[in-house]
Parts: C-alpha cells; sequence; structure tokens
DNA sequence: CTGAAAGCGCTAACAA
DNA sequence: TTGTTAGCGCTTTCAG
C-alpha cells in the first residue's frame, strides 16, 4: 500500500496532526518542523488519500457535468470549458453523458449512480422538460444548464435565446435578405420553454418587427440537431421550389449540414442564400464558406456556472440564497456566410 | 446530512451487515428480508456513501482520462467513447485537460492531485516523450494512449501509424496522383517516436514502393495539428508554386484547414488536388467536399483501453502480466476529397 | 505550537 | 441467514 500519513509523521518523528496542519497549509507550524515533514513526505512519495479526506470532509473535490454526448461539438466545447472553469477553483470533473435518455438523465438529476460521489452537478439536460421540475431539489448543489426547464428550484444559467436568435436575424435583414428560412423547429408543439421554440420566437419577432410576413413554408422542423438533418432539410426546401435568399439555422452543425446541401445543389453562400448559424462552435470559422453565427458566451456560462456552483457548495446550511437566473451577454459573429 | 445504513438499518430491523449485503447484492439474504431492506432504502432515499466506500474496499469505481484538451475533435470523440466504454464497466470518467502542459501530463502520471480519487488512468500525452518513460510506473493501473511513448512499463493501446498512414498515400496513388504533398511534418528532428514521424514514413514507404522521388518541398512542417495551421501551410504551400496533385495531412483538422485554402485558391477538390486526412473525425463526413481520411479503429481503441484498464484494476498482486501494446486494425475511408 | 483520540460511512472478518 | 465489530486514512476538537 502507499504511505499515509502516519508513515510520514513516524519519518518526519512528529505526530499526525502536524502532518495534517502542513498539508493543509495551517498556520502554526514551526518553519524548520514544516520543512521536515515536507521533506518525509518527499522521501515516502506520500499521496493523500482523497477518498478519506472526502468521508472526513464531506468533500471530494469533483462537480460532476452531466450532458447529452461530446460528440456534440457544442457540449465538447462546453465540457472544455467547464473543466477549465473548475481547475481555477481546484475541483476535478466527472463527466457522465446521458446519451438523450430520460431515465439516465433522471438518475443524474436524482444523484443516482457515480455522481454521488461529486460535491455538486452541473446539468445540461436533453430530454427532461419543464414538467420534470418536481425532479429536482435545492437540497444538493446543482447549476442547470441550458433551457429545458425554467422556474427551478435551483441555479439556472442559461442564454438570451430569443434576443440573440432575433438579432441574428435582423443580421440577415440588414444585408437585404427577405426571404428567411429557418430550420430546426421542434416537432413537438406542446413544448414551450426550449431552445428550439425560443429561438423561433426570435425570429418571428425579427419579421415582425421588419414588418415581413411569416411564410410557414420557410419554417422546417428538425430534430435531432445533427448535420445530416441539416442537409436533408435543405434538400427538401431545395426541392420544395420555395424561394429563400437567407437561412437561419437553430444551431451551427445545422447550418453546416445545410451548407453542405446548398453546395451540393449550386447554390452560393452568400450569394444567393445566406446563413447564420448559432453556438458559434470553433468549425464555424473554417468551414467554407466560414459561417456567421451568435456566439451565446459559452465560455462565460461555463465559468458562471462553476462559480454558482462553488457558492452551493461553499453554502452554511443557514444562509440559502434563492434560486438565480443568470444570461452571459451574446454576440453577433459576421463571417463569410453572410457577407454583404 | 443524508441518511447512513446505520438509519436504513433500523428502520429495516435488521443490522447494518444486512443493509450492506442487500445493497451490494450479497446471495444469502432471504428474500422477506431484502425486500424489508428495499422499502427502507426507498422511504429514507438513502444512497451510498462513495467516499465511505472507496476508503474502505480501496476502489472508487471511477478512472481518470487524461488528455490535451476537448476543444480536439479527436479528444472529443475519444472520451465520448472512453465514457461509453467505461459505463459498461459501472466507472465513471474523471476528465482532465493537460492543456499541452509539460508540468500537467507529469503531474497526470504521477499521480498528483484530483486523479488519486481514481482506480487507474488513461492517459494520453502531447509533451512526454520517450525520454520520459522513467516517470511510469507499473505499480499503479495505467494505460498509455497514442505513439509518444513506446517501450514503457505499462499497457499501451495506439494504432498502426505507419502501414494506415503507407495505405492512405497508396490511395492517393491508386487514383493516379504522382506529386503528393504532406502536410503536419514535426519540427524537431530528434524526437523520432511520435504519431508525426510514424505518419511521414508511411508516406515515404508508399512513395518508394511506387518508385517515386521524395520531393522535400512536398513536405510540410506544421505544428500544432490545428485548422488555422493547416490553412496556413496549403496558403504557403499554394503561394511557393510547387506543383502537387494531391495531399496527405496527418490529420482530418489539418485537412479541413487545407481545404479551406484550397478552396479559397481556387483549386478544386479533387479535380486539381485530392485531399486525404487522419482520424475520420464525424466532420470528415460533412465538409464540402466530404473528406477521405484513416479511421484508426478509434471505437476499438477506447473500448480495448478500457477493457485493459479494468484487468489492471482486478489483478491480484501476484498474477501480473508483463505491458501489452494492442494496435487495432485501421480502414482506409474514402470520401468525395479522393473521388475519381 | 503539537499530540491524542474520536469518528466520518462503509466493508468484511468472525460469531452467533 | 444475520449480527458484531474492527478498522480504511483522514480531519478535527480538545488538551497539553
Amino acid at each position: 500500500m502507499s504511505p499515509t500519513m502516519h508513515d510520514v509523521a513516524r519519518v518526519a518523528g512528529v505526530s499526525i496532526k502536524t502532518v495534517s496542519n502542513v498539508i493543509n497549509d495551517f498556520p502554526h507550524v514551526r518553519q524548520t518542523t514544516r520543512l521536515r515533514v515536507m521533506a518525509a513526505i518527499e522521501e515516502l512519495g506520500y499521496r493523500p488519500n482523497l477518498s478519506a479526506r472526502g468521508l472526513r470532509s464531506g468533500r471530494t473535490g469533483v462537480i460532476g457535468l452531466a450532458v447529452p454526448e461530446l460528440r456534440q461539438n457544442y457540449f465538447a466545447e462546453l465540457a472544455d470549458a467547464v473543466i477549465r472553469a473548475a481547475e481555477k477553483h481546484d475541483l476535478g470533473v466527472l463527466v457522465e453523458q446521458t446519451s438523450g435518455d430520460r431515465n439516465r438523465e433522471i438518475a443524474a438529476v436524482t444523484g443516482a449512480g457515480r455522481l454521488r460521489l461529486t460535491d455538486g452537478l452541473l446539468f445540461s439536460p436533453e430530454r427532461l422538460g419543464q414538467d420534470d421540475r418536481h425532479l429536482l431539489s435545492n437540497s444538493f448543489p446543482f447549476v442547470m444548464l441550458g433551457e429545458r426547464m425554467f422556474g427551478g428550484p435551483t441555479d439556472h444559467v442559461t442564454m438570451h435565446n430569443v434576443s440573440s436568435a432575433q438579432a441574428a436575424v435582423e443580421h440577415l435583414l440588414a444585408i437585404g435578405r427577405r426571404r428567411i428560412a429557418l430550420i430546426g423547429a421542434h416537432p413537438d408543439q406542446r413544448e414551450q420553454v426550449r431552445s428550439a421554440d425560443l429561438r423561433v420566437k426570435g425570429y418571428k419577432a425579427a419579421l415582425e418587427a421588419a414588418g415581413l410576413p411569416l411564410d410557414p413554408q420557410l419554417v422546417r422542423v428538425v430534430a435531432p440537431w445533427h448535420r445530416e438533418n441539416g442537409a436533408e432539410a435543405m434538400r427538401d426546401l431545395i426541392a420544395s421550389d420555395i424561394e429563400f435568399d437567407g437561412l437561419f439555422a437553430l444551431n451551427d452543425t445545422l447550418a453546416l449540414g445545410a451548407l453542405r446541401a446548398l453546395g451540393d445543389a449550386g447554390r452560393r453562400v452568400p450569394d444567393d442564400v445566406a446563413v447564420i448559424g448559432f453556438d458559434d462552435i470553433d468549425e464555424a470559422r473554417f468551414s467554407i464558406p466560414s459561417l456567421s453565427s451568435v456566439d451565446p458566451g459559452r465560455d462565460e456560462i461555463a465559468e458562471t456556472a462553476v462559480q454558482l456552483l462553488v457558492e452551493r457548495i461553499n453554502e452554511k446550511g443557514d444562509e440559502e440564497l434563492p434560486p438565480r437566473l443568470i444570461k452571459p451577454e451574446f454576440r453577433i459573429v459576421a463571417r463569410e456566410s453572410t457577407a454583404t
């Protein structure tokens, strides 16, 4: 077995408490003692046992991040940002993939399984919705991400979906586009609070503000938001012979798929069709043509979410803050796909 | 505090040991007792404390995965696959990003910090090399990934770099290309065992087998393997006025950047230049044109790596297997960028 | 400033 | 088949 604090104490000729004091940077340790202890630690190659520490202190130093799947660029970049942010707080990140499986999302929020080992959870649902709020509680440090559930008992970091989508469409209008298609609307009409619906709302608001009619034929239902589906929706749209000169795709992946289908069909971007996506994933900068997009403030979302979670973890039982809802600033990133 | 086994035992009217037996699916528990215990667990919302279990059993049920950064598609897809594979063994995955920082890679292999909480580590180095083998030991369950360090004391899952690179170039030769450029060679000539050098070796082998000369001007040094660098290398190559009709990019990200630069310069792919990448990331299927690539067997790499790690974790002290080196089969994936 | 000792929640001998 | 009990390695009162 690896050495314990007792071993270190014995080698350094001090008590186990002193070793603990040194490790935890407690102030009242004489310098010579400290050095002696550190030498012993070095000599033995001692590493604290985090399970024991976790058991004793009630903290593991690890937070959980539950996302649908890392294969999706948006989540990979989110996870990247979250891990970096957690690091600043000296926290590790246990990544759980729910794979768009409702039961696994339920398991994640109700604290079953592995995530019990964590001090708190960042959760980005894909299947749970507004009706599942009863599953949430504020007894475990928890920060909601995304826009599938609002008004729960926990902190929530999300984005300005409506206004940023509206800004995206206004960007297309500003370069003279009038027949703007949208791909990525959600099939299920009953659900209201989700990225798709909110972004569609922004789309409609922009058209209305510009005094343009809403042509339902230009609004295409697509789910899930994968490249192939974006390409397929665009092929359908082209095949349907409906006229359009602009496209707002509800995320970049859809937009990239659509770009592909437009290219195949010989439509030039942006000349024939100007395209804007949503998320501003890395890839948007390097597609051909490069893709205009909405940066929803992903890095800030990650940093804020971790920050809120840390506050909840450190919260004393009595001082309970009410749930907070935070939306970082967004930004329209104009690239070639909407160049004039 | 959340309920403990004692609470459950009290409510169920049994001893703590019986609760433990039920939780761990031990055989010798009467059915009625089992039911009573399970009811109590349900009633109290009891969840085992994994820190305590970890302390007692020496197992946390979590493995570590150390990669450079999830932002890179290849690693996001690898992490995705690893998490899925780990799940089958009922293991969680703590993801650590080393961000191409040598010291953080050293910290990861030497078991400093958070990764102490894990039962084993999958490690994909970017900065550590052959000379750092002394940092490795086989005392902690560990599986090496990638091709920066060979011959260490641990299991290692890697890929057929040379032969698959050779196959990629032969694919270009087979469609009649004769002036094949390579981008992504590594600047440092001293280091031998790394993806870049191995793939360059495959490139040379293919040319030699075809009786073609090696033109050093066609081999471009690029690091790191990011899109922008791929685009830049291609712009340089085009600007240098050297003739070429094929391109082997040492990874897909470079290839996608190069595709971009080729498009900008008005060179048609595959007509003017046929392009093949390496890794077969998702994106390759959806670029314009779609990108031919080498699938190095990523899913199998992930599954095998987790499998080997689990074996090491379960290994009794006495039966030590010698280090194993495993290379899954590769596959050339032909798409539009090398269509005839 | 340092030491002694209790106990976090669980598992696994050993007893009954 | 079930109960009792001794720690796993650490933090943390409380004394000294």
